[in-house]
DNA sequence: TTGATTGCAAAGTGTTTGCAACTAG
DNA sequence: CTAGTTGCAAACACTTTGCAATCAA
């Protein structure tokens, strides 16, 4: 009922190495890229299939746009993200995933998820420019 | 520059009295049901002008669709969405802000923002199914 | 072989925009 | 009067789907 085809490796490939969230079309683009061709609508199959199984994080975005990532059961972490560069860091941080589990139950709500993005201008962008 | 039109007026009093987060066809269909016609295109125009204006809150949806809502808090805010009916809560938080900001410093971030969103599955959602 | 999977193009969303007609101030 | 607003329809961006061709098992 699953098989193994180029096009679905490719696509496992490539989220096993992206740690940050990716929008479907930006995938699309990559693979192509990379000399692994993989229509559009391919690539929207299986990442709904994947999200659905559990096996990727999906992220709706201001823009009306889905973004994806493998999913990392193992540490949560989040991103706090240059404005001007995009430099990226990795932050990981208890006191908030605890904040969020006590807020969101204190409101009667359960099965909680946090998404978390500090965006600000780093160190290099504001001496240069 | 900004003028007072039935349509406007319309839109305003129906966001007055309407608590929860509604989609712009939402917004529309209602209109049109209350005998207070308004465009489709003009509702847009208008929720995005509040939206800009910091008159009402912006949610993404997972549909890809964004809902709106007049804005309750004047402070900073985040919010606690129900994953299955959109049900929401907004959350005031000290402990976090400052966590933000700490983290960015640590990092030589500055002039930092941050947006977090919940999601959860609210009680009446849990008992109910 | 044969049913799952793919690519293509067409169709579907929700949202934005160009433009002529309209209207509040 | 006249610049801000509106409605319409066309344009957009992202996503889904029908269908015939392809390919893993």
């Amino acid at each position: 009922m699953s098989r193994t085809t180029r096009q679905r490796s490719a696509l496992a490939e490539l989220l096993a190495r992206t740690p940050e969230f990716r929008s479907a079309q930006q995938i699309h683009a990559m693979l192509g890229e990379e000399g692994e061709p993989v229509s559009l609508a391919t690539v929207y199959r299986n990442l709904n299939a994947l999200a659905e199984n559990g096996e990727v994080d999906v992220l709706a975005t201001e823009g009306g746009e889905s973004r994806y990532r493998r999913c990392v059961r193992t540490e949560h972490h989040h991103h706090l993200v240059c404005r001007r560069c995009g430099h990226t860091v990795e932050v990981a941080e208890t006191s908030v995933e605890r904040w969020a589990a006590q807020t969101a139950r204190r409101h009667g709500f359960s099965e909680v998820s946090h998404e978390i993005e500090l965006h600000g201008i780093c160190d290099t962008c504001r001496s240069g420019s």
